[in-house]
RNA sequence: GGUCCGGUGGCAGAGUGGUGAUGCAGAGGACUGCAAAUCCUUCAAUGCCGGUUCGAUUCCGGCCCGGACCUCCA
């Protein structure tokens, strides 16, 4: 087994990765906000992520991830409040939407999957500690997290304090002892959802729910933290902040990870910019494994333009594959290819490992049954492949499509063999026109749909 | 304004202190009635200027350009 490297975000550096326990390596990814679809950005970082945890699962003996919904959160309710849709109703519908969303991706369930409204108990336990501990107070009904008591915070983002106030577009609230100061608890007016907590009703800040769950099913010490690059701050400087200040000692998250955005036209893609498109919108125009074949071509921590001509080669290089595993049948149990999982083990090096993917499926195309039982295997740590490669190439099947098509392509083989070929290229060319393609081989003509 | 990340062939996208992966596209060829698929051959790149070095795309500095964060965001 190769060493597992991964670039820590907080040191900036290339570090191999030495889990606290290998028997439960543990692993906490900042998840959604239900309150809509998600967009392909969303995915794409849950596919990273997704292909961490399957390496982590052949790596190691033991994995624990964990992988939070957020259910509360003001524009949970401001859409409450534009749409008319009960608050419950909207997290219900879209957290179940985005489970959906990510099996079609082929993205496995987390081990655990906490709603934040599940654990206010734990979040109000958090904020006791912190006020105890002299790192929270509470003023005109809120509580909030004093970034002047930990000597360390902007460690993580890289910032300093001065540096925040520098450039800062906030406006401060005039209870604050310190413009960076954040929100642990809010008061909330009866028609929002409130918790009744020692500081009257109320609801949750952002950050503190990630610390709190992290800590209720990892503990206060775990292996690796991920989530986008723009969660970065001040989402996990705060966490990071709040974690360590109500549990000294500990280490909160050994490595960061932070994976970076998908970009349209060389610019984020992002709710607030109106520039996506959901999941189901791009699922509509290629087939869910050239879309995740997509967002894997690129390094999780770079940024990835999305365009249609990349969309469109990531199918054909899917086609590419799904052919070699066809006319080379994989060889049962293969072993893992070692370059390819060299490549993942360097901080999740997909393009490098998919180019082993093309190498392995060369060899395979010429009739190599071992190559093509590992891409068959190294196809599946990457979450690809898992089809049947009639199934990818034909689709659902219909016996009286079938049947028809087949009927076609006889009638196609006569006139051939009458050297009608303008009758053979109109069969050929009707059944282009149904999204039917033909390929003449040595041991006859095959047929595949233009997916 | 501050902090950070990046600029590699036509496009996408890796790696590396010593003749620059991989895929797509292009060119030529094989196969085919023609296509498709496959195979063979081939063209083609390290933003700019300095520095360190025997040697830099890689390390350092400056500049230019792009992006992210500093406000909700994967």
């Amino acid at each position: 087994m190769p060493d597992l490297f991964l670039h820590n975000s907080q040191t900036r550096k290339r570090e191999l990765f030495v889990p606290a326990d290998p028997t439960n390596v543990r692993v906490y990814v900042c998840g959604p906000t239900v309150y809509d679809l998600p967009h392909l950005g969303n995915v794409r970082a849950f596919t990273n992520f997704d292909v961490l945890v399957r390496l982590l699962r052949h790596l190691y003996p033991g994995v624990t991830y964990v992988r939070n919904i957020t259910d509360v959160d003001d524009k949970i309710n401001a859409r409450a409040a534009a749409s008319g849709e009960p608050i419950g109703a909207i997290t219900a519908r879209t957290g179940a939407e985005f489970q959906a969303d990510m099996a079609s991706i082929g993205n496995l369930p987390p081990d655990v999957e906490p709603c934040a409204t599940a654990h206010i108990t734990e979040m109000i336990m958090l904020i006791e500690k912190l006020i105890a501990g002299g790192h929270a107070y509470a003023a005109e009904g809120h509580v909030l997290f004093a970034v002047a008591s930990f000597a360390q915070y902007g460690a993580l983002s890289g910032r300093t304090p001065d540096d925040l106030i520098a450039g800062a577009r906030i406006e401060v609230a005039p209870y604050k002892r310190d413009a960076g100061d954040f929100v642990l608890w809010k008061p909330s007016p009866p028609d929002l959802p409130g918790w009744d907590s020692p500081w009257g009703r109320g609801r949750p800040g952002w950050h503190i729910e990630c610390s709190a769950m992290s800590w209720r099913y990892l503990g206060d010490s775990f292996d690796i933290h991920g989530g986008g690059s723009d969660l970065l701050f001040p989402h996990h400087e705060n966490e990071r902040a709040q974690s360590l200040c109500a549990f000294p000692g500990s280490a909160f998250a050994r490595v960061w990870l932070h994976n970076g955005m998908l970009q349209v036209n060389g610019e984020k893609m992002s709710k607030s910019l109106g520039n996506f498109f959901t999941l189901r919108d791009v699922l509509a125009k290629a087939p869910a494994e050239a879309i995740r074949f997509l967002l894997l071509s690129a390094r999780y921590r770079s940024v990835l333009d999305f365009s249609d001509t990349g969309l469109a080669e990531a199918r054909d290089a899917i086609n590419r594959f799904y052919r070699a595993l066809q006319q080379t049948p994989p060889a049962p149990d293969p072993p893992m290819p070692e370059q390819f999982l060299t490549a993942l083990c360097d901080d999740l090096n997909t393009p490098a490992a998919i180019a082993e993917l093309h190498g392995l499926a060369n060899e395979a195309l010429a009739g190599d049954t071992a190559a093509s039982g590992g891409l068959k295997k190294a196809g599946d740590l990457l979450g690809l492949l898992h089809q049947a490669p009639a199934t990818w190439f034909r689709g659902g099947t219909d016996d009286t499509v079938d049947a028809a098509i087949d009927a076609a392509i006889a009638a196609r083989i006569a006139a051939r063999k009458a050297r009608d070929f303008a009758r053979a290229d109109t069969i050929r060319a009707d059944l282009a026109a149904q999204g039917v393609l033909l390929e003449d081989g040595p041991s006859g003509t095959t047929w595949r749909r233009a997916n």
